[in-house]
DNA sequence: GTCTATAACATGATAGAC
DNA sequence: GTCTATCATGTTATAGAC
């Protein structure tokens, strides 16, 4: 590892430890340098911005997933299954820096930001991300185009699910993850029905679902 | 109108007019008070923050979508008829100021945010908006929780919709149109779901209603 | 007591010397 | 690459004016 990659992993390490320890907004860029030990030029010529650390946060996190999810697939799963086992794999390895996706969520949310889940900068992340979820579902026989789509739809549910990840207050996010069994289990169907011409009456459970996770507003 | 309402609006109509023509980034609230005439201390009296300028608006175009959706409703419309033509009209009013809806949305989705969708502050906006949703579904025989539950959640796809209409490009933002439409015909037969125990073969027009919109990532 | 204004602060980001 | 100095801007503190 050269001089350089070290430095940048000193003020990605101590970034991370600051993130972990009080929050992103209440870590200041000064703040980490002066923990590692430098100026604060040196640390914006390592990254471009505060939220950029955050997004080299995300990309590993990323490529964490994709390391570990041949291992989740040895055995004959259905689908259901994987789809279920690979998102609760990327909610647990965000899952010690849960506060973090809030910037990652907004940030993806919002248009014309560099760092959008839709900009040109992050076309290879989110491809690799969905291409992680066209391989969940590849049992499934569907066109290529319709796998894709299909993919691309898992890929922006699983953004909605990191929104309520982030929200979610209830002990070690049980709800989150009881939302994503819920979840694959009334969607799971919906994927074959693009093969068959057959329709279920699924209104009645989702409801249930929807009631169970406690969704969204109160009066 | 008293005085200090007359400086209030002043500063609303200053800041509005800054916001729509340089943007809420490069509009400063500096800029706001020496356009304004007054002092930079004096803005902040009024208003807490430059955010909170946008959540004036915001609050403005929820009381203009009750005052205009009256209006609407004299005819004896469909379900389906009413849930477009409420969703449009927001669209509509929202539309001068699609920009500033950027910022709207990124706090709403932003947990902690004194703006969030989801806080206290925002209770009595969220349920005013839910209540026009669940008044254009009163022809569905529900029950008063599953109106609720369902008014709550076409609120939450509003905001999905909101965000898609931020990033929708398309000539006066012709594609989020579509997708009302698309949406509202897809989703208006899972209401009625609820009280029958039919079910309707809808995912192939789902998945031509998906491609149709160029829903999200391309790869 | 309600407004107003000026000054100051904190922090993300940048410029430029070395 | 590294640093110091500086900027821009959201926000706050504070002291006075009416």
């Amino acid at each position: 590892m050269r001089a350089g990659e070290r430095k940048r992993e000193l003020i990605y390490a101590t970034a991370m430890e600051l993130f972990r320890t009080k929050g992103f907004e209440d870590t200041t860029m000064r703040g980490i340098a002066e923990r590692a030990g430098i100026s604060l030029g040196s640390a914006y010529h390592y990254y471009a911005s505060k939220a950029a650390i955050v997004f080299d946060y995300y990309s590993r996190l990323q490529a964490e997933h994709e390391a570990h999810v041949e291992s989740l697939y040895d055995e004959a799963m259905e689908v259901e299954a994987r789809l279920v086992a690979v998102t609760k794999l990327k909610l647990e390895l965000a899952r010690p820096d849960r506060k973090l996706l809030i910037e990652v969520a907004t940030a993806l949310v919002r248009p014309g930001d560099k760092l959008s889940a839709f900009s040109e900068e992050n076309t290879d992340i989110r491809n690799r991300s969905i291409d992680v979820f066209a391989r969940a579902i590849e049992a499934v026989p569907l066109t290529e185009e319709q796998r894709h789509a299909f993919a691309s739809l898992i890929w922006v549910a699983h953004l909605g699910i990191f929104l309520y990840f982030v929200h979610d207050e209830s002990h070690e996010q049980a709800r989150t993850f009881a939302l994503v069994e819920d979840a694959a289990r009334l969607l799971t169907p919906l994927l074959f029905l693009a093969t068959t011409t057959m329709a279920a009456p699924v209104a009645e459970a989702a409801f249930a679902a929807i009631a169970k996770a406690g969704l969204l507003p109160k009066s």
